[in-house]
DNA sequence: TTTGAATTTCAGGATATTCTGAAATTCGTG
DNA sequence: CACGAATTTCAGAATATCCTGAAATTCAAA
């Protein structure tokens, strides 16, 4: 992965690829986009699509396609070098910056798309006055009542200082 | 689902059920989980495993299966009636509740195993002098002390009243 | 415009996940 | 016990997802 490296850090850093790799499955993420991210997290240097087919032991298209996927998150970006033909890869490292990131997209990729199924079905059943009908609007209407909350908090989180959410966390927690 | 729902009410229900399933894959969980989850969601009455096979379409394997998953998440619990033989299911409704046992469940499962990997990495690397093994180090000590940080509000507010929460979160937006 | 390195695309193969259905097991009841 | 309803288990089928490798395309430099 980086050719300075000593053996042991070397390990762990495999080690960390490897296990985030696995943990990615489990929160829905890809095995391979999963470590790409991991991989370019603990490099010291931009990589190239070869570099990373290499490290990792995947074929070309592999890499590509999660490379686009991770830049299309915008957990990564493209680096070009001077004189340099081929595009090589740094992921944003500042673990703040890496949340609210992973909050934005999340958000807009699934929640929004929840919310409107919920919209829809309480729209649907806003008229039924039957006991069922009742119980099932309102239960439609508490999920989008608490997701509406979530979501506003995560907003502005995202659109916050670091400091001043860390500030407002140690005064929720004490 | 209910013989007494009108059968707008019962599309509206099924819209539910069916998109509240394609959403579960997005966020890690199988289809079948989540389309139990939400027709017990919307259900009036608690359901029977033979009910539930019928309403899906699913086979009793399948069902039997995701039902004993959501018992073991909490989200939802067997019921026992009087002189009957089989067990009915329901499922928690109160949309707090189900938060929390979400956020709890998701930490337990995802979470703590991450942070143990990073723990590990940071060890691993923590005597290493090279300017490599530095980054390394910090960029793992950071993702750990950020998730701890997460985990302890998490914490918090899984073991608060609602209304305290949701007072600070009215704040937080102000 | 030509050349070839770099990138993208995608059909088909490889894996992983989920589901079925029937047999095995459990367990309340007579 | 013996019966049979209810539940559980799990091998194999069905499906969904991911990956490979090679051909097609793009594009900078000459």
């Amino acid at each position: 992965m980086n050719k300075d490296a000593s053996e042991s850090l070397q390990k762990a850093k495999d080690d960390f690829v490897g296990q985030w790799g696995a943990m990615g499955s489990s929160w829905g993420i890809n095995r391979t986009m999963a470590q790409i991210h991991a991989l370019l997290l603990v490099s010291a240097e931009p990589l190239s699509t070869d570099q990373i087919m290499e490290d990792l032991r995947i074929s070309r298209g592999n890499a590509n396609t999660n490379l686009r996927d991770l830049v299309g998150w915008g957990l990564i970006h493209s680096v070009i070098r001077k004189g340099e033909r081929k595009e090589f890869f740094a992921a944003e490292k500042d673990v703040w910056k890496i949340f609210c990131t992973i909050a934005r997209e999340r958000k807009r990729r699934e929640v929004t798309p929840a919310m409107e199924v919920l919209q829809r079905c309480a729209a649907e059943s806003k008229d039924d006055k039957s006991q069922e009908g009742r119980d099932f609007h309102r239960q439609m209407n508490d999920l989008l009542e608490f997701m509406r909350m979530g979501e506003r908090v995560l907003d502005h989180i995202a659109s916050s200082e670091e400091s001043r959410v860390l500030k407002f966390a140690a005064r929720f927690l004490s």
